[in-house]
Formats: structure tokens, sequence, C-alpha cells
DNA sequence: CAATAATGGGTGAGCCATCATTCACATTGT
DNA sequence: ACAATGTGAATGATGGCTCACCCATTATTG
């Protein structure tokens, strides 16, 4: 076979897509395997079931974005936590914008997900937050941020204000700001929030 | 007959433990119906399909919530939008504590329920939403608040923040800060950030 | 004021459509 | 030839919803 195309891959593609027209629980394994243009049985050569193709698309797709952002942060920001916050908002909101469908699936899909696999931790998922937490550490140790503000309560915060932001894009993809205005708009807030006194 | 106890309200706070234990889709007409100690055929008098308790059961709640929210405000906070969003954030975190339940199903599938039934708006859920704007506005009125914040935007991120927060309580039930210092620490950095420069 | 009829909320067994998953078989590459 | 990989029809379980049937209450009748 010529190259046969990463089946795996084509899988989780097509799940982002159907998974994001349907939900989880009405897309149907027919309508994966068709999208991803193999057979129903091909799909058990890859995932163990259904909930499986989900997690693994979070975990696959969430490192890959985990990687994207350190990157930018490093290029980007240089040691200035205010402009890593900034770069990581504006990083997020782009994405969600650029890859609707993704972004579909991570807003509707990734809260219940935890629910009903306990068992199994967004161990991912948790990582793209302490991502923020350890700017906020480190914004603190320079002296810049006020070290009364806890980093594990921030980072849910911030992450919580760009997200339920991105929602909306998602529910009604017009909007009326720019993402970079938006981005800008809610990073300005945290950052007069957060900065120390003396820091202006 | 004795007192019929209100059927429509059993159902609803049926549904509320039912949906929190096992999540919309695993949870069973069964289920609920035995819960609510009525039978299966009983849920039809009162509601069109499975969907239709969902739905019922939000605008509800959440109509309920909106009047406590209101009428807390008027008690609590005078005209100081500053206190206002204070108690706010205390009532919208305190009430996630102790309604875990219903916490849960607003959590889990408020979110989904947009994109299933599109064609339903979560009407009262925006009627929420508007409150913080509603403070916002009266804030920046008053000049305590930066003009150049926009209350739509400013709404999503509040609301974001302390709904994201509050998702942590659900999963992880035992909380290392109490909620009013994390009310607080979300109030803080909020206030601090749409605060106008000469309003210290 | 019985006796009878009408009303309508309540019941739950069973129908039936819907998929996730399997597996006997086919195809491909070495 | 034979693994390895892929196929898709068949299976079996599941659970939302229906509907023929109860029965307590209220209205009507003689």
């Amino acid at each position: 076979m010529i190259r046969t195309a990463d089946k795996h891959a084509k899988i989780i593609e097509a799940a982002i897509r159907v998974f994001s027209r349907k939900g989880f629980f009405h897309a149907r394994i027919a309508d994966i395997a068709k999208e991803a243009q193999v057979a129903d049985g091909t799909i058990y050569l890859y995932f163990n079931n259904k909930y499986d193709i989900l997690i693994s698309l979070f975990e696959e797709e969430i490192g890959k974005i985990i990687l994207e952002v350190k990157l930018l942060l490093e290029s980007e920001a240089g040691d200035d936590p205010r402009r890593m916050l900034r770069v990581f908002a504006l990083h997020h909101l782009q994405l969600m914008d650029d890859r609707r469908e993704l972004a579909e699936v991570l807003q509707m899909e990734l809260r219940q997900s935890n629910k009903f696999m306990r068992e199994y931790r967004l161990t991912k998922f948790s990582e793209y937050l302490d991502i923020i937490s350890g700017i906020v550490k480190q914004g603190q140790g320079q002296g810049i941020f006020r070290p009364e503000v806890l980093p594990g309560v921030f980072k849910r915060a911030f992450f919580g204000a760009l997200d339920e932001t991105a929602r909306l894009w998602v529910l009604s993809p017009d909007h009326p700001y720019s993402i970079e205005e938006t981005a800008n708009q809610i990073t300005d807030v945290f950052i007069e929030g957060i900065i120390a006194a003396d820091q202006t």
C-alpha cells in the first residue's frame, strides 16, 4: 500500500468533525467510520470503544496545543509575565476561532467526560491550566504580581473567563468585537487586577 | 385524594438528583420515575419528552436564582457596583456549594443543551448574565468603573471565572480555600481590573 | 339519597427503533 | 503463502415512549 494514510489520525480527525456536528452521544460509530472513509470495524482496531476515541482526542489535541503555547510563550513573551498572559489569552481565543470544530468538542464534551469516566483523569487539561498558574508564580517571584493572589484560583478564573468568551463564538460565530480586541480586554482586566501597586 | 403533592415539582426535583448522578444521556426515564415515586407514563402527563424535563428544570431553577440574587443585591449592596459584584460572586459560589446536585446539572448539561436544541434559547440564562453587565453599566455611569471596558465581554469573563471555579468543587468537593476567600479573591482581581484609576 | 355514569389523573408492560460491538470473511503487502 | 490489516452484515441490549387499562372522585339520574 502506498503510505497507508495513518488511520488513527484519520479517525480522530473524523471524530472531531462528527462530535462537533452531533455531540458525543448522538454521534454514531457508523458516522465516524463514514467520515473517515473506513469500515465500522476498523475503528475497533485502533480504539477500544467509543469513549476511548473521545479521550484520545482530548489528550492528543490538548497535547499539541500545550506544545504550541509553550513555544509561543518562549518566542514572544520574553520574561514578562504580563505579556505571557496576553500571549496565552490571544492564542487560546485564536485557536478556538480557527478550529471551530475542535473548539466545539472541547467546549461541549470536555466537562462531561470527567463525570462518567471518573477513573480517568484529564491529565493534559490540568497541564494546560498549570501553564497559567506557572506564569502567576513567576510574576509574583519577580515582584510584578501581587503576592496574595492565589495562583490556583487565578488560573481557573483566567481560563474560565477565556473559555466562556470562546463559547459565545462557538454558539454564534459572528463576533461583534475582534479576537485581538476581546483578548486584550480580558487580559487588561486581569493584569490590572493582579499587578502590584508599584508596577504601573 | 389526599393533597396530590405537586407532581410537576416532584418530577423536577427527582430529575435534578438523577441527572446529577448519571448525566442527562445516561439517565433513564424509569430512573426519574422511580426517584419521583410515580409511574413512567406519569412523566409524560407533565412533560413532552426527556429534553423537555431538562429545559423546564433549567428555566425554573435559574428563574428562582435570578429572583434571589436581585433581592440580595437590593438589600445588601446599596448602590455600590463594587459591592454588587462581590455579592453576586459570593451568592453564585455559595449556591453552587449549597446545592451540589443542581450545580452539577447546570455545569454539565447547560452548555450542551444550546447545541442540540438550537431552536430553543435559554432565555433565563441570558437574563442571569445580564445582571452582571447591568452592574458594569451602572458602575460606568457613576464614574466608578473604567468606561472602555465592554460590559458584554466583562459579563462573560466574570461569569466564566466564577463558574470554572465552581466546577472544581463539583468535581472534587473538598475545597482548599473557603467560599468567602475564593469569592473575594476573584472579585478583588476583577474590581481592581475594572475600577477607574482615580477611585481607589 | 342510593345507584350509576362520566371524568381524568395515574399506571407500567411491551413495542420498536436505535446503535455499539463482534466476527467470519476478504484483501493486501511481503 | 501467510500475516496483517480491513470489512460490514448480523447480533443483542437498551430505553424512550405509547396506550389499553385502572380507580378515585365528582356529576347525574330516578
